[in-house]
This record gives C-alpha cells, sequence and structure tokens, in this order.
DNA sequence: CGGAACATGTAAAAAGTTACATGATTAG
DNA sequence: CTAATCATGTAACTTTTTACATGTTCCG
C-alpha cells in the first residue's frame, strides 16, 4: 500500500494542490508510480482526515477552487518509518510474458506486430529517461538526495533496457523460428 | 484483464481441477503471473457461465469434490484472439523504487537493511530460474512451443538480473555516500 | 457571453487480498 | 476416531480503473 507514501513523497518535495500532484504523477514520480486524480483526490482526503496533511492556510474551500496541502510532522514519521519498513517485492504479472506463454499453445497470430510495437514503446520510453539523465545528472560529485534520485532513475534506463534486449530476442527468435518452420514445410 | 486468459493458457497445456491450477499458479505460470485460489475459483465459476470451459463429465459435483475443468472452442478461440490484441504495457509501479525517492528526502533510515534483504531474494529467485533453465532446456534445436517457453524463462531471468544489477549498484552508491558523509562530517 | 482549460470531485465496476467456512478422503 | 490434507468455496475489504458530474477562471 504505497500511493499514500508515494503522495507523501510528493508532498514534501513540494507542497501542491491535487491537480498539480496529478501532473507530478504524469512525470516524475509517475516513472515509477503511476496514480489517476481520482486515486490521488480520494487519498489527499483520507490522509487529511488520519492528520498526515493539511490544506494550507488562506483557502477558499470550494469545489473548483484550489486546495494546496503540505505535510504534517506526522505525516513525514510515517513516511520515515515506512522507508526502513520490510516489504517483500510483488509477484511478477506480466500480461506480455503471459502472451507469450500463451502463443506456445494457441499459436503466434498477430503477436509479432505486438511484440514490435512495444519495442518501440520501451525505446521512446528509454531515450526520453537518458534525455533527462543527460539534462538533471551531470557527472561530478552530487548531494545525497541527488544521487537518490539518480539511482531510481538509473532503475528506469536499466528496466527499459533489459525489456528493449529482451523484446530484441524475442522477435528474432518468434520470427526465425516462424521461418525455420516454412523452410522445414516446404522441404 | 487477463487472469481469464493465464487460466485459459494453463487450462489448454492441461485440464485441471481448481487446487491443481492453484499449485501452478505457485511454480511455472505464476512466474509470470501470480494468482491465489480464491481468484481461481471465483474465475472458473466465470469462464464457464461464459462457455469458454466446462467441467469434464463423470464428476459429482459436490463440495468438497474434486471438479476437473478442460477449454471448449471458444476459449481457445478467445485465448488466439487476445494473444495478438494491442495492450500497452503498465506503468511502473515500484514500491521499492518509490522508496529510494522517499528516502531523499527524508532519510535512508533501515533502507539499507531492506536492500540488501530483496538483493538476497532476487538472488535467489534467480538461482532457481537458471536451474529451471539448465533442467528443461538443454542447448540444441527445439519446437515452437518449448522455444516460446524459454523465451518467456529468459524474461524472467533477465529481470532478475536486471534486479540483482541494480541493488548491487544501489547498496554500493548509498553506503558509500553515507561514508562520504560521515567523513565530511568528521573533518 | 461562450468555450477552453482549470480544478475538484462522485459513482460504479473490476480486480486483488485476507480471513474464514465446509465437506471429503486418507493415514495412523 | 481423529487429525491432517485435499478440495471447493463465501464474505468482507481494499485498491484500481473507468465514466461521469460540477464548478471556476480566463481569453477572445
Amino acid at each position: 500500500m504505497s500511493l499514500p507514501h508515494a503522495i507523501l513523497t510528493a508532498l514534501l518535495e513540494k507542497p501542491s494542490s491535487g491537480l498539480e500532484l496529478t501532473r507530478r504523477f504524469d512525470k516524475s514520480i509517475g516513472y515509477f508510480w503511476s496514480a489517476t486524480h481520482q486515486q490521488i483526490y480520494r487519498e489527499l482526503g483520507r490522509l487529511e482526515e488520519s492528520g498526515l496533511i493539511r490544506v494550507l492556510p488562506a483557502e477558499r474551500p470550494a469545489r473548483g477552487q484550489k486546495k494546496e496541502y503540505e505535510v504534517l510532522p506526522a505525516g513525514r514519521d510515517e513516511l520515515a518509518a515506512w522507508v526502513g519498513r520490510p516489504e517483500d517485492p510483488k509477484p511478477v504479472r506480466d500480461p506480455l510474458l503471459l502472451r507469450l506463454r500463451a502463443a506456445g499453445v494457441v499459436g503466434t497470430g498477430g503477436l509479432v506486430a505486438e511484440l514490435r510495437r512495444h519495442l518501440g514503446l520501451h525505446r521512446g520510453q528509454l531515450a526520453e529517461y537518458e534525455a533527462i539523465e543527460e539534462r538533471d545528472f551531470p557527472p561530478g560529485p552530487s548531494g545525497a538526495e541527488d544521487r537518490l534520485r539518480h539511482l531510481v532513475l538509473r532503475g528506469g534506463i536499466d528496466l527499459e533496457t533489459f525489456w528493449v534486449n529482451w523484446l530484441t530476442q524475442a522477435l528474432a527468435d518468434v520470427e526465425g523460428g516462424a521461418q525455420r518452420s516454412r523452410s522445414r514445410d516446404t522441404r
């Protein structure tokens, strides 16, 4: 259950309104924890009720009016405790790997196009991450926060690199295999 | 929504009862699509209702009695269509990357132990996958189904390798950084 | 004023998780 | 007979997703 902690982190980095948070969950934070605005508004309500965050004063609390939140000490404490709390990695659940397995029993119809499409998407994401790395993390000494953020970005880069390499190999294999089957058939 | 397709794939590979499926979702299939027995029983009910699978005849349909399911032609068709159906990769949502980012704002208390623990878990999983690869996929020519299964296993291996490498680097970085901070502090 | 963009929300459905309930079979 | 294991389920809850609803501000 990490959404509240994602929001606490984002708000500590910079107090924001729901919509501003939504935008940040489409970019930086969203690169490793995605969330929609519905999730965010609901969770903001819960966090406020639990006393972990509060609305910044001087607010007109009405629908359609901007509400800025900031983290209270209790919220910071909760986040600090969560950072070191043991939590096992979730078992993998990847539809593309599953589809490959399914293709083993019902055939690869249409799957090659889908693999190619995913390869393109992952290549695009990788390029985006690498541009960010070049822009935000020049070589040389850096503070603790910057090093941690760079490490997270590195995670994203390495993960996309894995996908690009694996998909490339998968395509070569599936297409090559299809070819081998054809040549066997025609022999 | 891939659980029904995971079950169809498993049932095509071998007709099974709910509990047998549960066990297989703890092993082979579960390596890339996990599911609990509650999910499986509920989904088996739905799939039967939709006419994609059926209970094998010669059954005593009572509580506590084994019920074996098999895939009907409609189920196979649905699975074949799903294999090529476009579906974007889900955005990444990883608690560990998030915790690293959070550590940037509230400090790394307890996180190093957690990173080390995860490194151990991923090393274990990697070893398990590699043992399976050695046992089930000896070098040499192989059929289409085997090649696809091997490809999926390769995905698991590469993914765990990514985690092992990234965690190793993260640990070196976080501990090294802490050391640098300490030596700066004491200067 | 009218429409676009901003901003916050509600409702319902689907998927996943956790805890518990119940009957059948088998080994000691 | 009784405990363990096999086997199938129910119930309650949480999380995520999708679709919709409503009000505000600003620009032309």
